[in-house]
DNA sequence: CTCTTTTTGTACCATATCGCAAACAATCCT
DNA sequence: AGGATTGTTTGCGATATGGTACAAAAAGAG
């Protein structure tokens, strides 16, 4: 007891053998294949290599599994999102980017495109699930949030009529329709094309 | 074997003892709920009252049954835009009252909002279930079509310098996001206020 | 009335799933 | 070195799940 667990000192027992964070990779990309119902235990054991006993220690049962992908990937997109709404130059050629970027991650997959993993999973999940309602909430007012905030600074670059709040919610519908679209295997054309009408009618035409 | 099956005579054996139209939709129900991996034939079997033989017998496996119901509700969501595309008055009024019917729809549930019956759960089933994708693409690129030939049809009526293809796009993001949200608990005026966003770019800000 | 045909209800089976207990292994503290 | 502490492995068990076999029931055909 008079020893304090100094800051970099290691823990008390056994070392883990492995990376929870990357082990919580691992399993996100299960649940984002195939989504939380559909995804055992045992799936998610032999894609990070662990068994389940090592999974329940580190991370507490599926669900709390699943929930701390969500999260992570809330923070991840929002964090992207964030970042990438503070890059100088036109509002147009922002959007462009976030959104073409968007694409290029939704378009990618082992088994099928799997677009965004919160809309992907947890808009099924969210009637029954509470918690994954509120994080997929949470991102979602996130998103508009920071696009408000970005608009409302410079409104002079919407096009002439659109308000910022609901340019705002329209680029959020933009992430949410790729989403959904690129799990349906739709080509990287199409994609972008619905990015693109997006920033036009954001932005205005022409540019 | 002289005489071939009339018309309106009874098929041969043991008549039903349900109507197989109001099964499907009360199994549509509990899918729309839950999404399809997390729903259980029994869930079902409580849901409609029958028990499990009856519905493989009528409908086969549990994949087929939502399957059909997936068909059922693309048919039927298809053919109400149609006909709501096609009522007189300018494009403002119509779009508004199509999506406030949208959020009229997907504000309903019994145990929570449960969005758009397609987009809440096929969305999830999507990567790995090539019917369920196909009948998900199938439903998105008819609305998008339907969207187009309106606007197509009456161009001078969508904001200056709005494609009708890009304005298709939005119009059924639009849904998506909508049927996203509702999911999440968004309540009716934040939803409204959505698609009144979403006229607005398509139409040109004002009245 | 008897036979055929179809549906219904009960019971069953094989399997998969979640979660955990108990023994073993690795590391730290004294 | 020996005990304490934590992680890993194996294996188990209770349950739920999808799907089906089989006999009883309800209708028409002859």
């Amino acid at each position: 007891m008079v020893q304090k667990e100094a800051g970099a000192g290691r823990p008390r027992g056994r070392p883990r053998s492995f990376d929870p964070d990357e082990a919580l990779d691992r399993a996100r990309a299960v649940f984002w294949n195939l989504g939380y119902a559909a995804t055992s235990l045992d799936d998610i054991a032999a894609a990070t290599g662990l068994n389940r006993p090592s999974l329940y220690a580190a991370f507490g049962d599926k669900h709390a599994l699943y929930i701390a992908a969500l999260k992570r990937s809330g923070r991840e997109a929002a964090g992207a999102l964030a970042q990438a709404l503070k890059a100088p130059g036109p509002l147009r050629a922002t959007l462009r980017a976030i959104f073409d970027f968007a694409v290029d991650v939704y378009r990618r997959g082992e088994i099928g495109q799997r677009g965004c993993f919160l809309v992907g999973t947890a808009v099924t999940q969210a009637v029954d699930d509470p918690e994954a309602r509120e994080v997929l909430a949470g991102y979602i007012a996130e998103t508009d949030g920071l696009f408000h905030a970005r608009f409302e600074a410079d409104p002079g670059q919407l096009a002439p009529g659109v308000a910022p709040a609901g340019a705002a919610a329209m680029a959020s519908a933009t992430f949410h329709t790729l989403a959904v679209r690129a799990r349906t295997g739709a080509d990287e054309a199409e994609l972008k094309a619905v990015g693109a009408a997006a920033v036009d009618m954001i932005c205005g035409a022409g540019g």
